[in-house]
DNA sequence: ATATTCTTTCAATAATTTTTGAAAGTTCTA
DNA sequence: TAGAACTTTCAAAAATTATTGAAAGAATAT
C-alpha cells in the first residue's frame, strides 16, 4: 500500500493521474492478474475511475487485459518488464509532448517576424537551439534503447560512474 | 506569445506551473533582462504570480537578478545556454523526486512483509528491478552530462540515428 | 426473449493546484 | 524620520483536473 501511495504521488507531480499510477502500481506488485472488483476494494476507487484509467495503461502498452477459462470477468496485469515499461512511457509521452512542440519550434523558426533586426536573430536562433536539443535528446534516447542490453556499453556506463 | 503560451502548457503537462514556464519562455525569448512590471504586462500575471514563480526559476538556476546601475528596480535575464538549462531541470527535479523513491524502494526491499512466500519474493524482486533501473537512468544521464560536448561522442550519435 | 453479469460512459461533484491582489515588509532617498 | 519605490507574503478565489456513481450498453447464459 505504501508502494502504492507513492507511485501514484510521484505520477501526480510529472502530470500523470494519481489513480493511473496507482493502479499501475497495484498490478505491478501483484503476482497475478486482477479483477475491476479486486483493484476498485484494494484502493478504494470508483469502478468508472478504475475502468477509465485502466484503458489508459492499456493505450500505454502496460498493461494487458487476460481472461481466465470459464469466467466471463475480465482480468488485468502489468508488463513486469521495467525496461519495456520504461520503454513505453516514454514513447508515450514522446508521441504527445515531443512531436507537437517540434512543429512549433520549426514553424517560429522560419516565420517572417517583425521588430528590431537584433531581436528577431535572438529569438531564431533560440528556436534553432531547442530544436537541435532536442533532437538530440531524442537520439541518445534511441541509442539508449538499443544499446541497453548491449555488453560493453553496459560496462562502460559502469567504469564511468 | 505563441511560443510563451505553448511551452506554458507544456510545463503544465510535466507537473510544472503554467505561469513559471511562461515567464520562462518569455525570458529566454527576450535579448535583454525585463522588469517585474514588464513581465506582468506581457503575459498578464499578476505581481504575486510573477514574484513568486520568479523566484522559484531562481531557485532552479534557471534566472539570475540583475541590477542596472542608477536604478533600484530588479531585473531578470534567463541562462540562455540550453544545455545548462536542460541540465538544471534535471537535476533540480532528480533532487526533488529520485531521492525520494530511491529511499523507499530501498526502505521495502528489505523491510520482513507477511504474506505468501512467492508474493513477497515477486514484490521485493520488483523494489530491486525499479531500484536497479532507476540508478541505471541516473547513471545515463551523468555520462550524458560528462560526455555531450566529447566529439567522439557526438559522432556516436550522429552515427548510430 | 429475458435475465444476469459485467463493462462503459459522462454529467455532476470533489479535490487539487494555481493565481490573485491587497496589505505588510523592505530599502533607499532627502 | 517620513516618504517614495519597490518587493514579498499569504488567505481567498479561480481555474483546472480528477473522480464518482448511476444509468445505459454489451455480452452471454437460460
Amino acid at each position: 500500500m505504501e508502494f502504492v501511495q507513492t507511485w501514484g504521488s510521484i505520477g501526480s507531480s510529472w502530470g500523470i493521474p494519481r489513480s493511473m499510477a496507482q493502479i499501475h502500481a497495484l498490478l505491478l506488485a501483484n503476482n497475478e492478474a486482477m479483477s475491476t472488483e479486486e483493484v476498485m476494494e484494494t484502493i478504494q476507487l470508483s469502478r468508472g475511475n478504475v475502468n477509465i484509467n485502466m484503458r489508459e495503461l492499456i493505450n500505454w502498452n502496460l498493461v494487458v487485459k487476460q481472461n481466465k477459462i470459464g469466467e466471463r470477468k475480465e482480468y488485468f496485469m502489468a508488463n513486469s518488464d521495467i525496461m519495456t515499461m520504461a520503454q513505453n512511457i516514454v514513447s508515450e509521452r514522446k508521441k504527445r509532448e515531443l512531436k507537437p512542440v517540434l512543429e512549433l519550434l520549426n514553424r517560429l523558426k522560419n516565420e517572417k517576424l517583425e521588430g528590431k533586426q537584433e531581436d528577431v536573430t535572438h529569438f531564431q536562433s533560440l528556436m534553432q537551439e531547442l530544436d537541435d536539443f532536442i533532437k538530440q535528446l531524442d537520439q541518445l534516447l534511441e541509442i539508449w534503447l538499443k544499446l541497453k542490453d548491449n555488453y560493453f556499453f553496459k560496462k562502460m556506463i559502469k567504469t564511468m560512474s
